[in-house]
DNA sequence: GGCAGTCTTTTACATTTGTTAAATAATCAG
DNA sequence: CTGATTATTTAACAAATGTAAAAGACTGCC
């Protein structure tokens, strides 16, 4: 594509400052592309080779236990949505990506943006950082989970994340809480 | 301190093949040391500063939560031990590291690793792998402690890591598959 | 060797959470 | 609008886990 959406601009520059050449290369092996809900992107099995970034709209990073379907992860736009343990082990992942409100993305090749990182230092400082801020989310997430109530971790995501509870369903939102929907229901009852 | 001891090295090639330039450089901001089990190397509510290596010995990450001693994490030697969410985030840690067997480490001053960043670009990518593999960890263990019972994460980690379980407390190995001890001793029990 | 302190297991009971199934509410397509 | 589908809540019971306290096992120190 030629330029890249403004918005993901703007979420890039919270991260680290790029230059217009660094950008133009990353626009270069990347692609525009719009999803409607309830589509699955990237299915389970396959390799992560593709970083999304999701403009507008809801991702999920999902898959089955024993046939239950488990959210990992919510992205709202914007944000970027990969499979890093897939990406970066290069392995099938057992995840995948589901669209789950009418979005907007951008596809980067993931082969191509690890060479850019040789020609374009800023763009590896840029991408470290955004993994960085990942792992420092996941590191807060599994302390959420490993030692705070079902309870408790209703109430934080009521209290951090509002606009997720308006806009997934609570089916999604117990998995990701870890809990079945019957617990997340009670709990909704007993706050009530 | 003049040259990084050849476990450290060669925990670094692992990730990047890293010049014998930068590896001076690396060493020049670094010091070893050594410490005896149960002592606390950094209190809860200081920002993390320090990178430290662990080339032997044992090294947890620890916490309190009412009161109660939770592991987050243990480190065996070679390994790095840092509490991420406040290095990359420059805030007081509410983490403690203790070792808990005698060990040798070197401690490595954050700020100027990220000044060499800048310098030495083999620097930036090998810390960018190292936090990536750290990363995925995190996810897995995230995966693990959310949609699997205690009794099939603690025969998990018996697989897995099966010298955590002769080198390692249980009331430790309890905090840190999210579970009471009573619990633990109960698993333990009924695989008997 | 023996005592003190710590670690681990066991017991009894309370609480939380899960499972299954049914009832109710909300949403969507035609 | 209406029937079909999906989402959410509720109920009843089973299973897992937590808490508190006590007993037993282990460790280190004098």
């Amino acid at each position: 594509m030629d330029t890249l959406p403004p918005a993901l601009i703007r979420f890039f520059e919270q991260y680290h400052a790029v230059s217009g050449e660094a950008l133009a290369a990353i626009a270069d092996i990347s692609e525009p592309f719009w999803v409607k809900k309830n589509t699955e992107i990237q299915p389970v099995g396959r390799t992560c080779k593709t970083i999304y970034f999701i403009i507008e709209g809801i991702a999920r990073i999902h898959y089955y236990k024993n046939g239950t379907d488990i959210t990992e992860y919510f992205a709202f736009g914007p944000d970027i949505v990969v499979r890093a343990e897939s990406l970066f082990k290069n392995q099938p992942s057992q995840k995948a990506i589901e669209i789950i409100e009418n979005a907007q993305l951008v596809a980067t090749d993931a082969a191509r943006l690890f060479q850019l990182y040789d020609r374009q230092p800023g763009v590896e400082r840029l991408f470290r950082k955004i993994f960085e801020d990942c792992y420092v989310d996941t590191i807060n997430r599994l302390e959420s989970i490993q030692f705070h109530t079902a309870k408790e971790r209703y109430i934080a995501l009521l209290n951090e994340q509002p606009k997720l509870l308006q806009r997934v369903s609570l089916k999604h939102i117990a998995s990701y809480l870890g809990i079945s929907q019957v617990t997340l229901s009670r709990i909704r009852a007993s706050i009530r």
